[in-house]
RNA sequence: GCGGUCGUGGCGAAGGGGUUAACGCACCGGAUUGUGGCUCCGGCAUUCGUGGGUUCAAUUCCCACCGGUCGCCCCA
């Protein structure tokens, strides 16, 4: 029997699982400032909601999706992104009709793509992620940028780097395409295999395309930006004014181009330029998707949002030095040495002091004394309370401060009482 | 999906066809009948990733597979 997790998956253990939630609440409370609210989503859909949302042509619906057939023969896939369940739900709930709007949604949820493994990537993932829909408000765009942002600066982030483009209304896209198809077409057979299938599938992603970066055709390629009809490239104007306004620093980059099929208009990606970070630096990446609502079959609706790799930020948190604050102290540990009576007086006592909402914990390895101490130690507890047999028989506690050392004797009845008094106003370092 | 590289205890790491698989850390016990450190002593690998093959003999050589890692593709 194969007892290892399934490749491109890992456990996550108590010790970063701190981490995580470190980052978690921090990034809530980002949200909670934004005023989004949480939506929760089944991990897996209906295939179809998926090939449509994403798009046919994708590389994710095309060779990355966990599909399988239930018993009732649906054909099923576990999420890859987040953004299709999210529109789906919004078109199911019909929260189009809800008096708030736009609805600002975040979400925190696992993908899941069938990829080759590494650094950064793995076959589930996890997302923090954001969609705001009902408006087409450039500031919302700008405010969602702002977001992202704001939880890596909250994290305390320093070398990012946001780049942002427009891919243009529908009008502007296709004009676009048609000037690239004709720019690469004479070009066709000096290009990469990919590229070659590109040219009809998507020709908007030659541009972003390593194998064939140097091509003196790609320097003279018809850029994105040239072919804005006046109302997209007003509408991206106005986007940079917000983030200008903000003070956020960013490039225009024309050749940035999304996997995914829905974007339009305003696309952005923030990438670590931390030393060390391997081949992948993009952290976060997103854009907006006017007409995604529409085509999952609600009512004519924009949208944008972004999809932040948690992997990838705790990799950033790394690779910049930043310490996450470990609060793994213990109140209390209770050393239990002697007959049967002693333990379960113990055992009543640790279920008193839980009780009173003081965190404790004793043996239960059957340590002599001085390996229960350093148990205690190493769970940095502050304080020990000794439990014996004469101590039961005089009906106290010796309770020992670890950091001073300092004992004294209280008497069982009054233990819990005590205890909490202690730690009355929450503990110190918390 | 393709290419490079790696896979020995909880962790780090040596070894190299031959009856006991170094060492360090951690952990447990003792010296010290009930108190955290230090020191000393002792304990701690029956899958040396898995499965085949070569051999009298394989952790060591060969093959395949699995997994990690780095890069390509692409993305979070």
């Amino acid at each position: 029997m194969n007892m290892k997790a399934p490749r491109g998956t890992v456990d996550l253990l108590p010790k970063d699982a701190a981490k995580w939630q470190y980052a978690e609440n921090i990034i809530k409370d980002v949200c909670n400032r934004f005023h989004f609210k949480e939506i929760r989503t089944p991990l897996f859909e209906h295939t179809e909601v998926f090939q449509r949302g994403v798009g046919d042509s994708t590389d994710i619906v095309q060779k990355e999706m966990y599909t399988f057939e239930d018993r009732g023969g649906r054909s099923l896939t576990l999420r890859p992104e987040g953004t299709a369940s999210v529109a789906r739900a919004f078109v199911e709930n019909k929260l189009f009709g809800e008096p708030n709007q736009p609805v600002k949604l975040y979400y925190f949820a696992q993908m899941f793509r069938y990829e080759r493994p590494q650094k950064g990537r793995m076959r589930q993932l996890n997302q923090f992620g954001v969609e705001v829909l009902g408006s087409d408000d450039p500031a919302v765009d700008a405010e969602v940028i702002d977001l992202a942002m704001t939880v890596y600066k909250q994290l305390g982030l320093k070398s990012l780097k946001l780049v942002v483009n427009s891919l243009g209304d529908k009008e502007s896209r296709d004009n676009h395409r048609q000037a690239l198809v004709k720019h690469f077409e004479p070009h066709k057979e000096e290009l990469c295999k990919d590229c070659q299938t590109r040219l009809s599938q998507n020709p908007l992603r030659i541009l972003d395309c390593k194998t064939d970066r140097d091509h003196p055709a790609m320097k003279t390629a018809p850029s994105i930006l040239d072919y804005l009809n006046e109302a997209s490239k007003l509408y991206f104007d106005k986007v940079q004014e917000y983030l200008s306004m903000m003070d956020i620093d960013y490039v225009v980059d024309a050749n940035l181009v999304r996997g995914l099929d829905y974007y339009n208009h305003t696309a952005f990606e923030i990438m670590s330029e931390a030393s060390g970070f391997g081949a992948i630096t993009t952290l976060a990446g997103g854009g907006r998707y006017n007409g995604l609502i529409e085509e999952l079959g609600g009512p004519d609706t924009p949208g944008i949002g972004f999809g932040m790799g948690f992997e990838r930020l705790l990799m950033a948190l790394e690779a910049e030095n930043i310490e996450i604050p470990a609060d793994d102290d213990l109140d209390c540990f209770v050393v239990a040495m002697g007959s049967a009576a002693v333990e379960k007086a113990a055992a009543r006592l640790v279920h008193e002091l839980r009780m009173s909402g003081i965190q404790v914990d004793k043996d239960y390895q059957g340590r002599k004394m001085k390996g229960q101490f350093k148990a205690a130690d190493r769970y940095r507890s502050r304080y020990v309370l000794v439990l014996g047999e004469d101590e039961l028989e005089k009906q106290v506690i010796n309770v020992k401060e670890m950091e001073t050392g300092e004992q004294v004797e209280i008497p069982l009845n009054d233990i819990a009482a005590k205890m909490k008094e202690k730690f009355a106003g929450g503990k110190v370092d918390e």
